[in-house]
DNA sequence: GTTAAATATGTCAAATTTGATATAAATTGA
DNA sequence: TCAATTTATATCAAATTTGACATATTTAAC
């Protein structure tokens, strides 16, 4: 289990890696974090899809660009959960589908 | 509702004020905004203090600094949802609480 | 298949957030 | 009171995130 290889790959991605002593120490906190992440942009993406938006659209309801709404749906690691929950709170996204979607 | 004296207010408390467009827009997605982050440091500080750790021990474990810790519980704009749900991750708060949070 | 629209990916300067540090102010316990 | 501990506030260079842009890839409609 994590292996150098995995690790590369992860790393690729954007995500961080430490060393023994941080993994130990924070890899609950860190899962849970990216979880509630991809959650949040898995949810972000449904509910623009469903409201019949484009991300160009979408993107101009929260002054943004059409390629930050998608490394936001792609769950890229370079994204704020402060974006994420604006963008859903400009989608109205009921109160309970965000209860829904915490760890 | 919103005078110049309450606006500059806000500015010198770190809170952005946009132009009657922007207020119009953002205005419901900025104040719920606000309103969690707000929920979410109170919870921080009422946790924290529960288990009897101090700023400055809470800050080792979540490796940053006790002045930071103190802008987080005060709710201070410049801090990151980010920063602040991987704080209760680190306390291992309840879901329900972080649930009873949301706007 | 072609075209157009939508989405994904990469890059970058500017803006924001970060931990660290210093120090002031407040709280605690004798 | 008063010294020690804790918390608040200010500042700053470094790190991260941002929107914008260019461009590649995918999808959709014909």
């Amino acid at each position: 289990m994590m292996d150098k290889k995995k690790q590369k790959k992860l790393e690729a991605a954007g995500w961080k890696v430490g060393n023994a002593e941080d993994f130990l120490e924070l890899t609950q906190v860190e899962s849970d974090y990216i979880s509630l992440k991809i959650a949040l942009s898995r949810h972000l993406k449904t509910r623009r899809q469903s409201l019949r938006l484009t991300q160009k659209d979408f993107a101009g309801m929260i002054h943004s660009s059409q390629s930050r709404v998608a490394k936001m749906e792609a769950g890229d690691p370079g994204v704020t959960l402060d974006l994420l929950v604006k963008s859903l709170l400009t989608l109205k996204t009921p109160i309970e589908d965000i209860e829904k979607m915490l760890p």
